[in-house]
RNA sequence: GCCCCCGUGGCCCAAUUGGCAGAGGCGGUCGACUUAAAAUCGAUUCAGUGCCGGUUCGAGUCCGGUCGGGGGCACCA
């Protein structure tokens, strides 16, 4: 094997015979010997001058909520392997870092502290800096951004311009979520089971001009692309991503109004029970249940809707069944049948989502037999349920496939082409057409906050909405500061009078500046392209850069941001598509996910107090032995209970192996030729099958052989054979290897190997196939598929002779048994069958 | 309620993807070193893969059912 050794004149004495654990005082001297180092060598520094391969990986970039913690020692140790891993390959690999510096704990921060949100922040973010080069990532720190600053928002404010050029911004009064505890508005994906996500607080409803992005327009593509993503990204996430988007296919229904020119549209997706519609349901806050409402129903109807807007969200979902509504008092006519059925209120039926009316089928809906029930409204089955049970009697709406009934043309026929019949019915009609409506959302990004990127628009009472033109740009957040900041029922920046004031830029005259911020979400949502060329100023990023590096190869993060992060960036992706702007359709080619660390079944987190502290366990065991506990708990994706693990344990095996590179007795640049063939041959396949478990994320794995390699070396050195050079190749791979995990320790072995730093330029070791090979294997010999013996064999073996020398093997436990039929899979395993 | 994932020694986890259940670690026990302890080193103990059934020459692995744990969505028509 070659390491391609470099040896120095100023070779350290491999030899030792310290036989100490390295104690605290000795971690903390070693870390600080090679962090000085690594400053001089820089050795993760990205070339980008196409000499080598590029691989582009990326960790979600950190909120600067206070110092590192335990989460982000396994996230980083986690894309730090990755980046490592290919760098010692010979890539060229872009690995950054930067912080998502705006959001509301700053601007909570800075009105306790009667300071601004900028001093907590960039206080946050040079600990959080601090700690990471303590924590020995592999960034290069030239890549650096916070969302925070000018120049980059700049760019934020840029694209949300020419995304409203495109017609993908707009402003809109509409009921939003409104968090009364923080006093702004929410996005759907921010609201969690009626709560606030981040605060908890219940949410209510508002009627707020909001400006919005229309993700809606790009939902087919969300979800058509994530074929690309398959088998590369967590299918948990694309789960949950295609539920969020909640794509539903059906029709649309029109029933004229008794009497009237008006029109009731409704959204299906079971066309099929159009014959089993017996009344239709209108979402109270529809401007349509408004407008259809009879006079002498007019008290009760807007009493109903005053409940409703004032109840909750937990209010509005009950578990129970019972169901609450109006009856408009008019009347529409189904357009099949001519019959006339009743129209109603309900809040069941909701006013985002469809034509934001329903027809009501209870034979075939739970929802609507629940609320037919409660009115005592009929209940016409046109689906044969194949349990015969009716749900008129039974108050359980039949859902499942069968012949439909009374339904006309679709008389016998299944849901399929019912659904298909009836809408056929209803094209010839002109009453309808076939439809699909998505769950997803327009985004919310305007929020009533402070620390935010400024929305780059003027409102002028002559021209209206004004875009701040580009060599305006960036709007600049005024010097605002403690109390200033405080909610106080509107914006803090509209109380910013120099600030809102403004000429428009159209006429001149006197306009204000919009007094929103953008959802951070917004800056998240592009920085992995600023990334490649941090300090463009022609653009938000250089195109040529954006060529060379995305999309991103790995990108690895928390699961919890499976739907918002993931998502946004994503739609932003493929809206600089459209603009020209990138060539790929999806901004992530593979996406690992980490577990959560916990204690003893418990999340650790802010809210849940944090139950282990990382500098404390830095301080003890040294920054490699956790970042080994990190990797070597189990596959990434899992959890680590930190009650199940022992950063004790992996201090152990990293003083052992220390030892070992110390115990390496021939000198540095000799021929592993000739070296123990047994011990070579491990170290070859180890290598190997390094490098797929690598690739395949299994780091834990990779660890446990590089244990074993350990133990092997270890047991040839006491076995007298210190100077095989078998053993050197050995422990140069391990130190290069290690180099993944454990950036200290393999620096120092590799010191005392009597190599030149930086181990992490070492290169990873060259695999002889020859030594790979077995020349011999255990083949094992079964009867009835029950292990009889053994056979060492040449890997070779005819399959012949195997099945002789088996039959030999176990010639005393066949007896005089027939053997019926024989199974042999040469080399490994030969299974006689007896009667 | 609907959908998805996971159940392997006391614990965390492996098992060439249908072929010897055990690689690695933690913990326990015993021994060596030590005046002693810690540290270190060596040795060693422990499961038949949640449960029931099926397919197969052969099942931890595939299929059906069931129990347990975790996650996502949840009045989206």
């Amino acid at each position: 094997m070659s390491i391609s050794p470099v040896v120095g004149d100023g070779g350290v004495d491999p030899v030792g015979d310290d036989n100490a654990t390295v104690g605290a005082d000795g971690f903390a001297a070693i870390e600080a010997k090679w962090r000085a180092i690594w400053d001089v060598l820089n050795p993760y520094a990205v070339a980008d001058d196409g000499s080598r391969e590029r691989k582009y990986v990326l960790d979600m970039f950190p909120y600067p909520s206070g110092d590192l913690h335990m989460g982000h020692a396994e996230a980083f140790a986690l894309g730090d392997a990755v980046a490592r891993y290919w760098m010692q390959r010979g890539y060229d690999v872009l690995h950054p870092v930067g912080w998502d510096s705006f959001g509301l704990p700053a601007e909570n921060a800075a009105i306790t502290r009667q300071a601004h949100p900028a001093d907590w922040t960039y206080a946050n973010i040079e600990t959080q800096a601090e700690s990471f080069r303590r924590y020995a990532v592999s960034f290069d720190w030239s890549a650096r951004l916070h969302t925070s600053d000018p120049e980059y928002y700049r760019w934020t404010q840029w694209l949300f311009l020419r995304m409203r050029e495109r017609g993908l911004v707009y402003r809109q009064e509409s009921a939003v979520n409104w968090c009364p505890v923080d006093q702004t508005v929410l996005a759907n994906e921010q609201v969690v089971g009626g709560a606030c996500e981040r605060c908890g607080a219940a949410v209510t409803e508002r009627e707020l001009t909001q400006w919005f992005l229309r993700i809606t327009e790009y939902a087919d593509r969300l979800l058509d692309d994530m074929a690309q993503l398959r088998g590369r990204w967590p299918e948990r996430v694309l789960t949950m991503q295609t539920n969020w988007i909640g794509r539903s296919e059906g029709g649309y229904v029109d029933f004229a109004l008794e009497g009237g020119s008006e029109t009731i549209r409704v959204f299906t997706t079971r066309p099929d029970t159009l014959y089993g519609a017996t009344f239709l349901v209108v979402a109270p806050e529809a401007e349509l249940a408004n407008k259809l409402c009879a006079p002498e129903r007019r008290a009760e109807f807007d009493a109903y809707v005053a409940r409703v807007r004032a109840g909750s969200d937990a209010e509005r979902h009950p578990a129970s069944t019972s169901r609450t509504g109006v009856d408009l008092g008019v009347r529409a006519v189904h357009p099949l049948t001519g019959e006339l059925v009743p129209v109603w209120t309900s809040d069941y039926v909701l006013a985002g989502y469809g034509s934001s009316a329903i027809m009501a089928v209870p034979a075939h809906d739970q929802r609507d037999l629940d609320f037919a029930r409660e009115f005592g409204l009929p209940v016409r089955t046109v689906v044969q349920p194949d349990d015969g049970v009716d749900p008129a009697s039974s108050g359980i709406a039949y859902t499942g496939d069968g012949p439909h009934v009374e339904s006309g043309p679709a008389d016998g026929m299944d849901i399929g082409d019912a659904s298909a019949s009836v809408l056929r019915e209803l094209a010839e009609l002109e009453a309808g057409e076939p439809g699909v409506q998505y769950r997803l959302r327009d985004w919310l990004v305007s929020r009533q906050r402070f620390w935010g990127c400024p929305i780059p628009v003027v409102h002028c009472p002559s021209c209206g909405e004004v875009p701040v033109p580009d060599e305006e740009l960036p709007v600049r957040l005024p010097e605002l500061r403690g109390a200033e900041l405080a909610p106080r029922g509107k914006p803090p920046l509209a109380a910013a009078e120099d600030w809102v004031n403004a000429a428009c830029p159209r006429c001149g005259g006197d306009a204000r500046r919009d007094t929103d911020t953008m959802d951070t979400f917004v800056d998240s949502s592009w920085y992995f392209l600023r990334y490649c060329s941090p300090g463009y100023a022609e653009g938000p990023f250089d195109p040529e850069a954006v060529r060379r590096w995305m999309p991103v190869a790995q990108y690895v993060g928390g699961v919890e941001h499976a739907i918002l992060h993931l998502l946004y960036a994503r739609f932003f992706t493929k809206v600089l598509r459209d603009m020209g702007l990138v060539d790929f359709d999806e901004p992530f080619q593979a996406l690992l996910n980490q577990g959560q660390v916990i204690l003893n079944g418990a999340a650790m987190s802010k809210s849940h107090g944090n139950l282990v502290d990382l500098g404390e366990q830095l301080a003890t065991y040294g920054v490699d032995a956790v970042r080994l506990t990190m990797i070597f708990a189990g596959p990434p994706e899992d959890d680590i209970d930190w009650a199940d693990v022992s950063p004790a344990g992996a201090s152990r095996f990293l003083a052992r192996t220390l030892r070992l590179a110390d115990d390496v007795a021939c000198p540095p640049g000799t021929d592993a030729e000739g070296g123990d063939r047994q011990l070579r041959s491990l170290t070859h396949r180890t290598v190997a099958q390094a490098a797929e478990l690598a690739e395949a994320h299994r780091f834990n794995v990779l660890v446990a052989r590089l244990m074993e390699l350990v133990n092997a070396a270890r047991k040839r050195i006491d076995a007298g054979s210190e100077a095989d050079p078998a053993v050197r190749e050995a422990v140069e791979a391990v130190a290069v290897m290690l180099s993944l995990f454990t950036p200290y320790t393999a620096e120092e072995m590799w010191e005392g190997l009597g190599h030149e730093p930086s181990v992490a330029r070492a290169g990873w070791p060259t695999v002889d196939e020859q030594l790979v090979a077995r020349e011999t294997t255990v083949c094992i010999v079964q009867i009835n598929g029950k292990l009889r013996g053994r056979l060492e064999v040449p890997v070779d073996t005819a399959e012949a002779e195997l099945v002789s020398r088996a039959s030999e093997q176990v010639a005393a436990a066949l007896g005089d048994r027939e053997v019926v039929r024989t199974v042999a899979k040469p080399p490994r395993l030969v299974n006689f069958v007896v009667g």
